[in-house]
DNA sequence: AGTTAAGCGGACCGCTGGTCCGTATCGTAC
DNA sequence: GTACGATACGGACCAGCGGTCCGCTTAACT
């Protein structure tokens, strides 16, 4: 049983940290940093491996396991600071995405964020998609969107299956999905959201005031 | 340049079969069997190696290799093989699948069935979409699909984006999505496909006549 | 039966994610 | 300032993967 420390104490639940030893968190930021910078540069997130990002880093790999567990790990403490300012807003922010926001408002609203993050963080968020061998589905990151959009979309009436219906918007803006559109295709980003949006709205249907 | 023979015959462009040997014939049914059989009873398509296929075809790896070119092409001629019937029906085929069906019936009769396609081929369509290396959206098998359903959504008056809502409405059958919902969450076939249904109307938007 | 080339298979290669363990560094108590 | 235990470090190391090579086998045609 090899396993005495959480194997991942990326981001400590309780605010009470643990300890951190300076080297271990400088460490981390530089590991972080330069993940980052090499997916960005990289086309594919595929062709960058552990051993680049330590390397980029200044680190041994032992040290990119050891911080982040795994590969996938990794991905997603880095995408989990970026996305952390949207994921508040959607928590606790005003509107348009905060929760007081009429769901028809806000709905549309939390689509576009999510669709924009991923516009500007695509290697990113394709990293994180396409880790290969855990879909998607399985991280609790896609739960809590998931569960998000469910609970706006349960306060619109008429709208018989809350629960699909946040899976098919959210498979809309899935990270390769985005990449062919905005990336192959070259689709404008504002058309783009356009066109989401547009499809957003008449999945919702018509709004019952003026809203 | 050694690349005098295409890289991958798998199923020759023209009837005319530039001569196949016999035994080259029989272990490409074997291995397609094989890659079948396995997929199918390991949950993950990644745990099943290339290797694996080959001892269970009870051929050389060289041989997986030669006829398909890598992984990619033998799942996805594995995958074409079994979706045959339902492109050539969407194709040429009567109604509703059929190129002459109004397209409020169409468009959720394509969806329909490519949903239950991927539910009773689960492990395969997850193999292809999970490929890794490339995205869905790079195969012609994908491109095939959205022009198919781009250009029956087209015929809808007042739909402004056939283009991205094609593909939107494709994303909503992602087998890695479906694979989540049919397995991890256990939605029975039949809700599920009730759920992509109301779904697809709602995007439809209501018929012009009884349809 | 003889000839030829297509087909075969499994040893082999490069590379990847992930691990191990002796060593260097941090934080603290004195 | 120094001594010391705990913690983190790093690069050699490992297992397993997709994919290739090449000497041998065998189908097909005469």
């Amino acid at each position: 049983m090899p396993d005495p420390t959480p194997p991942t104490p990326s981001t400590p639940p309780t605010p009470s940290a643990p300890k951190a030893r300076a080297d271990a968190a400088r460490n981390r930021e530089a590991v972080l940093a330069a993940a980052d910078r090499l997916f960005a540069e990289h086309g594919s997130p595929g062709t960058v491996t552990m051993a680049d990002i330590a390397a980029a880093a200044g680190v041994g790999k032992a040290t990119l396991f050891r911080g982040f567990g795994d590969r996938t790990g990794l991905i997603r403490a880095l995408h989990e600071t970026r996305l952390a300012p949207i994921r508040q807003a959607a928590e606790e922010g005003p509107p348009p995405l905060g929760p007081t926001t009429p769901p028809h408002e806000r709905v549309p609203a939390l689509l576009d964020a999510l669709l924009r993050f991923k516009l500007d963080n695509r290697h990113l968020s394709l990293a994180l998609e396409g880790t290969g061998n855990g879909s998607p589905y399985a991280a609790d990151h896609y739960a809590h969107w998931h569960t998000t959009l469910r609970t706006a979309l349960a306060r619109i009436p008429d709208l018989p299956t809350p629960d699909f219906t946040a899976h098919a918007l959210l498979a809309a803006t899935r990270a390769d999905l985005v990449e062919h559109l905005a990336g192959t295709e070259g689709v404008p980003r504002e058309q783009l959201r356009a066109q989401l949006a547009e499809f957003t709205a008449r999945v919702l249907g018509p709004a019952v005031r003026g809203d």
